[in-house]
DNA sequence: AAAAAAATTCAACGATTGTTGAAGAATCCT
DNA sequence: AGGATTCTTCAACAATCGTTGAATTTTTTT
């Protein structure tokens, strides 16, 4: 009874002169839509909230206020931290950006060690290149789901994927697409590029998680299942390298 | 001399009481950014150059004032002759869906003819899935292209994805789907629909022309030559689908 | 040619947008 | 403890958003 009081005090606050900030926020992330909010700190809820909202409406389609919502704060506060709006989205970007090409750089050089003197094989290759991106979500981490669906929106907008996508991710691509030159030796090299846009396309679509394969499929396949996703897609994308890379065919 | 006057009155009318249409358009046609604006009926150009924009610009990023000044008509014009803006979207969507689905029943039908009783071989499949798209803009159709980006944008979405997609394109899917598991007999099913999911990708990140390519490559390949960005799929896609289709691998 | 219908323009509405400066509260440093 | 610094709130700004009703022009019909 005192407790759902308490609450019903909280739900209306927004307009109470409030200097109990810590209290508050613990009673309100219990019964919130918002979770955990108290937990983390403020700079780092705004770009959490900021993730999810532009991974799932685009960067036109979210609002600050909705982003200062979400993440439990005052509508000033990401501009004080980030500055404009779209400073707030790099930072978005950027943040687990480098994390992302540590995990693949040390992947692409754990599969290059342990291959021969010939090198790593396509499949080696390609499975370096997507199990990083499965592995931070095998727990539910929900936070790097949103990115990867971000990094989706980013990587098929005409607009962003220029600057962004290419700033950030290109240097170790080129790193990964000389290791399929050594394992396809004698590939016409625009081939090469050729393979790798289909591959990046797969990729892509499957880091969006639309839900449009759960439908086709009549739940057959879930887009949620990224294990599976990646597991079917390694033997599939090495095929279609090897079929218009190799020069024998 | 005459005809530079005439220009510059045109280009400060925006305050004139005009009511002479016709010829001001055709004048205006001349030396403007839009261009033959006058040939075509207003509620045309109006689909145009919000496929135009919401290709580049996502939903959100397009305001209606845009989409009217790019198809020179007033701001009004799109709500009267589209009501809401999320009505002239669908509008824009649906145009060009029939058409294409069309395009594609007839290819399907077509290499299904022309198979034996066993029926069509994948690659001819993904063939009669590819091609209609190339076929289009191999003369500069820039509107088809502005519409095939704009349905990579709304495949790639999360929100779009389900009703559009879902509602005016998976009946046809669904019949090349069971034209491929003929051509793949043995196959497991879910096995199909996700080399079907990466096949979507391939195609939608091709469709979306971000440019990324032509970079990354140094110009080597271009995301503008869609004939050769088919000509290399076919072949791509269908080795993968054998790879993780065929039973005996 | 007059009347009816459709197409187009104009001006304006309330709502919402990103952003800011000043005021206030919390935290840190010595 | 107290001054400096950082963080957070509040209220408000001009600009722009989608949408609409009434007026006007153009086209079609009679």
């Amino acid at each position: 009874m005192n407790f759902f009081l308490l609450c019903c005090i909280d739900a209306l606050d927004s307009l109470a002169p409030i200097s109990e900030n810590r209290d508050n926020e613990e009673i309100g992330a219990i019964m919130n839509d918002k979770p955990d909010n108290s937990a983390r700190p403020r700079k780092e809820r705004i770009l959490d909230a900021a993730e999810e909202l532009i991974a799932h409406h685009g960067y036109d389609g979210v609002t600050l206020r909705q982003i200062a919502n979400k993440a439990d704060v005052d509508v000033a506060l990401p501009s004080y931290h980030f500055g404009k709006k779209h400073d707030l989205f790099e930072a978005v970007f950027v943040r687990r950006a480098e994390v992302l090409n540590d995990l693949r750089l040390s992947a692409l050089e754990a599969c290059e060690e342990a291959a021969g003197p010939d090198g790593p094989t396509v499949e080696a290759i390609i499975e370096a290149f997507l199990r990083p991106m499965e592995l931070p979500h095998e727990e539910d981490d929900e936070g790097w789901r949103n990115y990867l669906a971000l990094v989706a929106y980013v990587n098929n907008s005409p607009v962003w994927a220029r600057e962004l996508m290419t700033r950030h991710f290109n240097p170790l691509i080129k790193r990964y697409i000389e290791a399929l030159k050594r394992a396809l030796p004698g590939a016409p090299e625009e081939n090469i590029y050729w393979a790798y846009h289909y591959l990046s396309g797969s990729l892509t679509l499957t880091m969006a998680r639309t839900g449009r394969l759960d439908i086709l499929s009549h739940g057959l396949c879930s887009s949620e299942d990224f294990k599976t996703a990646y597991g079917r897609m390694i033997p599939f994308i090495a095929a279609g390298f090897r079929q218009i890379c190799e020069p024998g065919k």
